[in-house]
DNA sequence: CATGAATGAGTGTTCATTCAT
DNA sequence: GATGAATGAACACTCATTCAT
């Protein structure tokens, strides 16, 4: 449900009420019930919801891993600009994975594709020390989500300083 | 209060029971708002403590800028690894300062200082753009936060790749 | 409120308690908030049915004056025997006014109408001073308002005091 | 003590509350249960205060029944000016007499020496019905304890009403 | 499908009272 | 005698959830 979506990017899942979502949604709040038997059914949607979005700016399949890194962190500055609330909501998950082991598994496995292709990109540009290059990627986007206006200088230093040490393919 | 603290580490803002803290630090419910007259204040209580500890750590007064930042990772890291729950708390800090004005203040505070103390370091290093290097140090730390066991690799890839492009004092 | 009535006319305002309204009426407590949001809510329900049984004693529209006087005394004296909780209720009341804006605003409203309708009433039979009269049929009533019992030969009295200093239409 | 009973004028026994009490007194709260072992030991102290201030306007010795009457209800007046906390006070525990059997019991003892008095001197008078015109004159001061600007008119009507019933000694 | 009345466990907070100092 | 930390029962209120309609 987009409401909750709105609603978590708001008040976080703290602050997350039924009652809420349903009139932001203009229904009543039996009628969400209908929709998402229990609390968690709605969360998991919102889990899904988001992760799916973020799914697309995977390194994309270029011939050059160089661009390929690049084409990655700017479609995650342009997602920074366009929509906020998905990188606040990211941030939620997060905290929330760590008590939750149904949002843990998700973000786990989607975390772990991320990891993957990160290495693969920057061990392909020749870059050593791949794993902890992309450590150092996913660290610095995940230390900007909450300050959106910072990301497209971030993104580019990280860009800059990962080309510089590598090799070249 | 040390037991609120641990609950936060353990259960987040979110989850933060007074009756569950007064039980864990092993007194009566009532009498913990005998010391704390709100919950809000024992928030701050909890605010306070950890932005103190983390204090501690800034670039100390060595003559060599570059063994500053370097001394003040290796500080974060080892703080890192001996108390992790510090750096939970600073995970749910920042979450929770988006609706808490208290929390925010706090932090603006202690963040602006920090970036601060880190763009002088770069700069006295010789860093071209010691803002934005700055910013991506900040980012990087703030993303390793809840994965304690990959900051040692990532802080000293941080250190080694600023350090790579510092022309020296 | 049928039941938050009843409670108040036994424990006054200072014991009312939700709960025990709840479970005088038969059902959760939760459910009463489901009807009166807050519990402000239900004291002013308790206001305005209180007020509004006793509205209907005001001196009706006979031909003689000195007979509008009787019947309103006597319809008073009636309510007096047949549901005397409507009087301790309306003690009740001038004591919460003092405190409750709410309470005073709708007790002040509808003691002005008495009064002037006293005052009227009093005039048109020749009662020389009608103002203070009508005061002092105010303050009997209200004195005898915690003494039922007290309340016909009082009234009684009152008709008859009032009725000797009238020189007629 | 004299805080309680400013306290109990201003926010009645509903809103009374010990530390309030202590604090006005400038006192510590514990130091109030020292003098005072229970709340209901502090209420039945303001209690006899109030009753023993008002007891001092019984109908004097004086020869002639109507200049009692009229110097009881005189002196009535200026205290009604004088220290209007006091009828509010007694007001509240009148209400407060419904379910505190202790206070119920002074206040019983109080009211019926008051009506005796009033008896006596209206039938010294000559008035007939002279108990029910003893209940006049206390439902009509009753009466008028919260609005104690009107008091002074109230009182004299009544006085004059009730002379000018009387047969004279 | 949608509603709204009903529920009960749980939340922060209050307050008279007790007790060691 | 006076203090303040400690207590526990009670309070109004919240909220996800259920159920009859």
């Amino acid at each position: 449900m987009q409401a909750a979506f709105t609603r978590v990017a708001e008040v976080g899942f703290e602050g997350l009420r039924l009652r809420q979502v349903a009139d932001a949604a203009g229904i009543d709040h039996s009628t969400l019930h209908h929709h998402f038997a229990t609390k968690q059914d709605l969360v998991n949607a919102v889990v899904l919801h988001t992760t799916g979005r973020l799914a697309g700016t995977a390194p994309a399949d270029a011939p050059d891993p160089v661009a390929r890194l690049r084409a990655h962190l700017d479609a995650l500055r342009r997602l920074c600009e366009q929509e906020p609330e998905l990188f606040t909501v990211t941030a939620e998950l997060d905290l929330r994975a760590r008590r939750d082991p149904a949002v843990r598994a998700v973000l786990e496995r989607q975390e772990a594709g991320w990891r993957a292709a990160l290495t693969a990109v920057l061990a392909e540009a020749g870059v050593a020390g791949s794993e902890v290059g992309a450590e150092l990627v996913i660290a610095a986007v995940k230390g900007v989500r909450l300050a959106p206006h910072l990301a497209p200088a971030v993104f580019d230093r990280l860009a800059t300083v990962l080309a510089g040490t590598a090799t070249g393919p």
